[in-house]
DNA sequence: CTTACCATGTAAGGCGTTACATGATTCA
DNA sequence: TGAATCATGTAACGCCTTACATGGTAAG
């Protein structure tokens, strides 16, 4: 019983709300979950066809696009398993920061390399931060249509207060690093 | 060239400050890099030895202890490859947080489990908030008797500054939730 | 008509943890 | 003298990514 796959957790979360093809589930990972997951293709559709076989989900083709998609649904034992999941305490939160790595052992580098380390991971940041703020917007806008939302956006204010930290911090590294 | 593995720069660049035993590398990795990378003895000892095949470390036993220590020093070459490695761009830097996956799956569960994930994650971050704020104290004080010090205390105040944050979005959180 | 995207999957291989195995030493 | 910590290592296994393989459809 204990043993869940995070993989398969993640794919019942995501199914719990809405039925999705192996694609699509890609595509949210890669877009609302990239903040704090990932997952690739190779995990992704063995895992739906385990799930299917383990009767947490089911697979149907689709009738109405023209595409070969296969639609998948939770099921209530799915659901069962999921809300199981989401009782039990988080066995690992991890932050696995190469800049953070590298800048830890930057006194084998020039001031100026390191620099360029903030300056590429301030970049990413500024760069993703407008997409945080786009959806908290439109999260608040609805957020009394879908009682999930509220959950969503528990989560998008992280990132906003995050990345909007890690700015400062840059600014600051930047300076201490130049001698100030 | 390419395709550098990340235990062996690790391990190279806690050598590149000291010399250390497999033994101390991995705790090094509990305190100081916990924060922002891990590895365990299942990784930590075959690099070690992997390194000193490839030249890029040295391996000898320690005579002073009683102990049957071995300690590891870093070679010129492991120097060089260690400085080439920090001077390529950050590949990626990796958040994941099993608390936000399942807060973002909150809407199956009620919110007084939602809840409790907060306030298990927010009671981890107060007890690891002091050992940060001391780092920072101690690191302060001798930043000009190391240089490498320097770069330990950008990564120190990078944890800090979000584990601050971390604090105010759980307040938030927890406000959200109950409904504000 | 061709590029981009939709769509599903497999195979090989890498990487790393967990669990196991063993033994010495320090400290209370 | 017993527990905690020091100290090194291996083997099995799990999990996931990368790369490959294939083909349909929409849009310009």
């Amino acid at each position: 019983m204990a043993n869940e796959k995070k993989i398969d957790c993640v794919i019942l979360g995501l199914l719990s709300h809405e039925e999705l093809t192996g694609y699509e589930i890609k595509k949210r990972m890669d877009t609302t979950l990239k903040y704090f997951w990932s997952a690739s293709y190779g995990s992704i559709y063995p895992a739906l066809n385990d799930l299917v076989q383990r009767g947490l989900a089911t697979k149907r083709e689709d009738t109405e696009s023209k595409r070969n998609k296969l639609i998948y649904t939770i099921t209530e034992s799915g659901r069962n398993y999921l809300k199981k999941w989401l009782t039990l305490p988080i066995e690992k939160d991890e932050l696995h920061y190469e800049t953070l790595l590298k800048l830890f052992f930057g006194n084998e580098l020039d001031e100026k390399q390191a620099l360029l380390h903030i300056e590429a991971f301030e970049k990413k940041i500024e760069e993703e931060l407008p997409y945080l703020l786009n959806a908290e917007i439109i999260l608040n806008k609805y957020l009394n249509k879908d009682s999930a939302h509220k959950y969503y956006l528990l989560t998008v204010k992280f990132g906003i207060k995050t990345y909007q930290t890690y700015l400062e911090w840059c600014k600051e590294a930047k300076k201490l690093l130049a001698g100030g």
